[in-house]
DNA sequence: AATGAATGAGGCTTCATTCAT
DNA sequence: GATGAATGAAGCCTCATTCAT
């Protein structure tokens, strides 16, 4: 009759992602090593011994905050994944959208942007990106790619190939809004409309000529 | 012409130089915050406290160093800017060429990195970063971009309006190399390539038209 | 008699006791300073606020647990005290049986230890100890040392005036067991025989003469 | 012609072997665990860091300093080795002569408490001591007591079988002063003198018969 | 009474920076 | 100028103690 988890345990699991969220924005802000778990303490209204109720030691928390996240982004890319013979077009729509709600202006954002800063420094955070995400995401371009090109949608195989053409600019619209968006504020919605003509119009050339 | 640089001045240029080098390198491995003074003394094969003589502290080390080595990039960029109707597909044709020779596998792509890292902590290198390097490179393809689309060399104005869309892949390239290459390698030449198909097919389709 | 101990009271006593017989083997093995109260929790089943139930605090638990090992022995050595006569042979005899059954091996052993080890830091202790078992024991030497003199047993007083001659040996045995039994094991019972034949011999001399 | 010690390299060894006097007196005084580097490095007149200079960690500044505590004693103890045909009681009273002048009172005497009470936890360190000091004392010990006995001087051999037996009065005197001196001060030389007298007396009962 | 999650003071250690030589 | 020993502030982590359940 009891509801599995007790008022206690699930003190205990907020608190934990209450942890987790303050980790986010302090690694976030101000990167690994130079984050202090004083300010995540803070931040997340707990104690400084309270963390390591939860996590070994300053390392592992951070990795276990990218590994917790990785979780949803790739529930919802995975539904796009469904749908058999998608057009590229309706692809890249689908993956921009996704990008857009999902991960633009949203702690998922800080997610890639530490994978990207950090990843070098932690192999197992790369490694389980690549494989939870990047080769997921790469999986699903390139399926829908060779399909594309075989309906004869697709001119020729460069997407096939190389995926990673698909994802660069959002990569650098993460990297960009940390950088030099106070300088250059960057339309992230235009650059992501125009990258999708780019890569359709390719697609268009030779039905056109048909 | 002037023989004023005595060979004590030349010794302490070099000296610099050298913890320039040492520092780069140390910086790119580790990050700034968890870089150590005490290994680029080491690897410059100077004292710690030389390091001091050139540069205010850890901070202004880390700036000159960046900001040192924008100077050199930017001439060969530059280079490019002097002809007048270029047309695309040589602009990127130059780009990704100086990419493969000037950037990847040299220092520069520590520097990019390092920018890409660092930048959101150290909004002067940003700046700078964005003053000598990036809006002069977008400088460069808008105009170029432009011209081609008043030609009819190119369908639609995507690239003018967002010339970052030609630098994505290469962003990409440096962030893969740094986080993912060991666990999947990637063949920058050949994704340029492809890259360089997709953007400059698009100008073709309209006109294989006319 | 009374039946006044509740079934609740006994199990508060056997708590005690366990968390006693924890808290003797983790002082023993890490010393009061390194010793961790979650270890003696665990190993005594308890949780760490338990301790707090019947120990004011770790120095407490630390006195509590000493004094209670105080007493058990003290019985058995005054039980030596009865006899009025005893020859200073059967006495020694007595003590080292004492010493080999009750002690060695024992957690006597380790009460011992950390007398020697932490008494300097608990004059509480070091005075208990001295007035409960020293001052004793020493008594108990020094009474049957006199009379064997006073007999012509003794050819002289030196272990009257030094009754910590006869304890000297099982001193360094306890201490032996802990430092150094690992590099070179000693024959404790071995060195006590020899020990009471060295004290025992001395003892013949003068009555060989007569 | 330059004497090979530069002055900093004088004032180097002077401020490292300022910390270890520090170290003993701190360690001896609340126990490694307990004691703190913050107070070393106060009473050594230095700062916390400095320590780190010339140490790894606290627990090589406490093998150190152990291990710089064995060389003199052992020059002195085998000083009387070179004798070749000593008298027990010549030996001993060289024994207990050098323990009464070199140890008594000393910083050795902290030195081997030390030994006493943390040698459990630092193997290293007890091999160390039974390596260079227990073995080469008992065999000393051991080779006067043979050669006693062979010439009739000792009439058995448990001294040759158990020269811890020799030893003993002076482990307990160091405990005896650390832990008991404050309650019943302990008249060491006494001790020391009485012992000589039961092991030696032991030596002229047969001697007296011949 | 018993629990064990939470607390936060305190210790070890690192490392940017200084300064006497 | 060049050195590198010395400094001490600051951060991670542990663990005795408390307290809500």
């Amino acid at each position: 009759m009891s509801k599995s988890t007790s008022k206690r345990q699930e003190a205990a699991v907020q608190r934990r992602q209450a942890i987790l969220d303050a980790a986010l924005e302090i690694f976030a802000e101000d990167g690994f090593a130079a984050a202090r778990l004083d300010d995540v303490a803070e931040k997340a209204g707990v104690a400084k011994g309270t963390i390591y109720l939860s996590f070994k030691d300053k390392e592992d928390l951070f990795e276990q905050l990218l590994i917790s996240a990785v979780a949803p982004v790739l529930d919802r890319m995975e539904a796009l994944t469904g749908e058999p013979e998608l057009s590229l077009d309706r692809l890249l729509q689908g993956l921009f959208e996704l990008f857009r709600t999902q991960v633009l202006g949203t702690p998922r954002q800080e997610v890639i942007r530490l994978v990207i800063t950090e990843g070098r420094r932690f192999p197992r955070i790369a490694r389980i990106y690549h494989r939870e995400v990047i080769s997921k995401g790469s999986e699903i371009v390139r399926r829908v790619a060779q399909a594309a090109h075989r309906r004869g949608e697709l001119s020729s195989d460069e997407l096939a190939r190389f995926p990673q053409l698909v994802f660069a600019p959002m990569v650098l619209a993460v990297i960009w809004g940390s950088v030099f968006s106070r300088i250059e504020p960057l339309d992230v919605e235009g650059l992501l409309a125009a990258h999708r003509q780019v890569l359709t119009r390719t697609a268009t050339k030779r039905s056109s000529r048909s």
